[in-house]
DNA sequence: ACACGTTATAAGAATTATTCCTATCTAGGA
DNA sequence: TCCTAGATAGGAATAATTCTTATAACGTGT
């Protein structure tokens, strides 16, 4: 259901709906249910070839970046330089907490919205649209060197 | 002094104090004093060169990571997936914002301490080093499209 | 001051991620 | 069914970063 929600609002932007856009949201979307970590453009490639094994890495990206346009994804850029996208669910925020050994992902809860106020406040006149809240550190498994 | 300190600093380290160290060194602190935004590796290339003709991007690059991993040098990723380089001073700690047109950077003076303890009471067993909180937006010059 | 071993450097090649180019295809409206 | 703007595949191009290797030089010890 949550695809079908999805698909017709790609509809609504007024896009064309084709398989290849179709698949990218389905993995998107299954990644979200599962509660797993963002995906990299190279992960989602791979995953969409299991049905669509012509899928051109250029036609992700340009999925990718179209989806991030229209605000059904985000985009995570993380200190290993590795970037990764989640698909967007209103009402849903959160942020990440990335071990730096392993690169395992799990998600935080909070968000600094005092910062983001006082941010607001200590420049006026700056347009703020939004933000990213990265904590780094070590996993239970990495902190046993 | 400021410099004179680090390179101090860095003999303690025990690593070699070559004159191409200290240049990038001193790039890092002039950009400190003038309170201006981080630096790119290749402005810093550009900077050193004015009397180091001959550095290479290699050397610079090299540099930036052994000053890193010192401590003497903060890595930021930011979302237009420029990576760029700061120095690192005791007592001093800032977040950015950051314009999604122009690119233009300034810093936040605060900092979201609340969300990272109450990250580490949800994830005690994690051991956290680090974190980044970063707002985008647009600047006032960019504001009048 | 000198010699030596270790570590750093320059230069260019290699790698990797991402975007561009262009001919071809197709989704969806008429 | 037809038409066309917009999308795709495939490969080339780009850009940032890292690797390789031969040479250079920092700084400890003589
Ligand atoms: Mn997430
Ligand atoms: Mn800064
Ligand atoms: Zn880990
Ligand atoms: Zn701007």
């Amino acid at each position: 259901m949550v695809l079908e929600e999805l698909l017709e609002q790609l509809k609504k932007i007024g896009i064309r709906l084709t398989p290849q856009r179709q698949e990218i949201m389905l993995v998107l979307v299954e990644r979200f249910q599962e509660g797993g970590p963002p995906l990299s453009a190279d992960e989602i490639t791979r995953h969409v070839r299991m049905r669509y094994p012509g899928i051109s890495l250029d036609t992700v990206y340009r999925t990718l970046a179209t989806f991030t346009k229209e605000g059904l994804v985000r985009e995570l850029q993380f200190r290993d330089h590795s970037r990764r996208f989640e698909l967007v669910r209103k009402g849903e925020h959160h942020h990440h907490l990335v071990c730096l050994s392993c690169g395992n992902i799990k998600k935080i809860p909070y968000c600094p919205e005092d910062c983001l106020e006082r941010t607001r406040e200590c420049y006026p006149e700056f347009e703020i649209k939004d933000h990213s809240f990265n904590v780094y550190g070590y996993c239970p498994k990495c902190r046993e060197d």
